[in-house]
DNA sequence: CTGAAAGCGCTTACAG
DNA sequence: CTGAAAGCGCTTACAG
């Protein structure tokens, strides 16, 4: 039972009003004595203002709500998801928001969107939703502001995302101009936006280069160090070996170093590697990994940004963010198989 | 301006009460026909309960708080908190709560627990805080329901921590089992408990072998990569060289790593590796890393669960969680120097 | 059985 | 200048 405004005033004779504009310096002016008397029983009583109930008159929370529609157990420990929700952390306060993290996982689109909207949010950001979410209608219909990172958006509101096909197009520029033909691509769980995009990018990218796509070089690597371990064992143990491998993401690039390590396989010589986000797994990876940048603390930020901008009745842009090839030590010219 | 139970009960001409327990299935019995009428003129309307609204007279919010007062920027990125982060969310799931993270930071001890004690969460769990926590000492005053994550407590608030003692005294034994003497170590900022105690058991195991501890040998790796780095490529310069390095965390070890690798040696036959946390880069650094096993998402799955049981009446015990020495391939026997 | 009313802890327009 | 009152959107004890 903390104390209220209602104390204060008893105590001192006053009305809850003057209490609560001494208390928070406006907006009326309060005679200096009795504010001082006020500040002086509210420190006593040890008075702190109630939020939520400041909350419920001003209808507004200073909170954003961050939403992983696709992932729910373990969910802090995704390398993506922590980048850009440490981007939207870092902006939150400095626009002095709070961060609350939606991690109720209903099958149910109604019922999460129930939860979503129950007015505990100003805002919600939603990440790399499936591509198919069912969620977002819900709330778009409510119309309430919200942003997405990384997924095609049918309505209106801003999307931030990463230039895929722009990144992997560059890796593969960047593997064929060092010589190679052979090359094999590892990647994520085709319900998602991301994996799907970069795979297409890599057939493009790969037919633009008039190079062939073999099926059995197409191997799915769930986003996973697990994943890209399993591909890349299956890929390393065939008679006809790719000489270069693009993952879809630095955790898939992370099980091929594994795998290739176990098979004494070397890199990059004897495989070269792209992975794609230069996250903290990137920079452990030894050789270090040559791989596509992808500035999710960026875009978590932008997304943070663009939320607080809505609520103040703006309308911030779609972005899309460009990527950077990053290249370090684990790619080569192939070895001549002659 | 969403429907509000006013909404409903104008447009249906009944009172909000009745609404209000059609709504809920309770505690008050409706008759079915009027039930249904107020379910679908919510639905028409597109009413959803305010949770701000109902917290307000419940007394309670349902959500958690997770307060990190050591770190502030780039938080969501530290290895250490994702972990503990994630054994929250999970468990907070499974209980039912949300979990909000407090972000700002506020040099002032004063304002920070005025913000964490403003009403909007119903328990707070703290992060591996500062040996020197003015904040814990406001929230205890004000008995606010509080835990702790690995650090000395002072009051008899439930504390999770792991037994670092132990641990350490544990990877030292190992390397002196495998022979080796010469044997440095790369501690953490000595402002942060887990810093200072794996740092003093450190020493005592040493002493407790009768080795020789050499000042020189005693580096602060900052609990970062860089730090480790910085720090090894140091240790690795000198002529007189340890033949074994204990990390007080895997973010040390993974600069240790980068270090021999520029340098031109050889983990572990010129020199052996230990980390402390077992996160994430242990699993990516090559060779496997030897490290010690903080269970730090059951600890923070634990806290959740005792903050819950304390919301509804329990006292929850501090608990102590052992640390297990994982031997990986980082470790061998020294070469003679003989 | 159901409606009107009080109250959760605030803010702020309205009276005096 | 300050107090009483209404209201934010709910829940629930109290009347009828």
């Amino acid at each position: 039972m903390p104390a209220t405004l209602k104390d204060i005033a008893a105590k001192l004779n006053i009305s809850v009003s003057t209490a609560s504009y001494a208390i928070n310096g406006g907006p009326r002016s309060v005679p200096a004595e009795v504010k001082q008397r006020v500040l002086d029983t509210a420190r006593e009583l040890g008075y702190r203002p109630n939020r939520i109930a400041r909350s419920l008159v001003a209808g507004k929370t200073m909170t954003l709500g961050v939403v992983p529609v696709q992932i729910t157990i373990d969910l802090a420990v995704v390398p993506y998801f922590q980048e850009a929700f440490n981007g939207v952390v870092n902006e939150a306060e400095l626009l002095e928001y709070d961060v609350l993290l939606f991690t109720r996982a209903f099958a149910d689109p109604d019922r999460l969107a129930d939860v979503l909207l129950d007015g505990r949010v100003d805002g919600l950001i939603f990440f790399a939703p499936n591509i198919d979410s069912p969620v977002l209608s819900r709330i778009r219909e409510s119309r309430f502001p919200f942003v997405v990172i990384n997924n095609q958006i049918e309505g209106t509101e801003p999307c931030f995302s990463a230039d895929n096909r722009q990144g992997i197009t560059v890796a593969v520029e960047h593997l064929v101009s060092l010589g190679h033909k052979r090359i094999a691509h590892i990647h994520g769980p085709l319900e998602m936006f991301d994996a799907v995009e970069r795979h297409h990018a890599f057939l493009e990218a790969m037919v633009g280069h008039r190079l062939e796509v073999r099926k059995e070089w197409l191997l799915d690597g769930q986003f996973t160090p697990m994943g890209g371990h399993t591909a890349a064992c299956r890929l390393l143990s065939m008679a006809d070996r790719p000489t270069a491998v693009v993952c879809a993401n630095d955790e898939i690039a992370t099980g091929v170093y594994r795998a290739a390590w176990e098979m004494g396989v070397q890199i990059p010589t004897e495989l070269s590697v792209v992975g794609f986000d230069n996250n903290a797994s990137a920079q452990v990876l030894l050789p270090r990994l040559t791989t596509i940048r992808q500035p999710l603390e960026e875009m978590g930020a932008a997304s943070a940004k663009a939320i607080v901008e809505m609520l103040n009745g703006g309308k911030p842009p779609h972005q899309q963010f460009q990527t950077e090839l990053i290249v370090r030590e684990s790619t080569t010219r192939p070895v001549e198989v002659s």
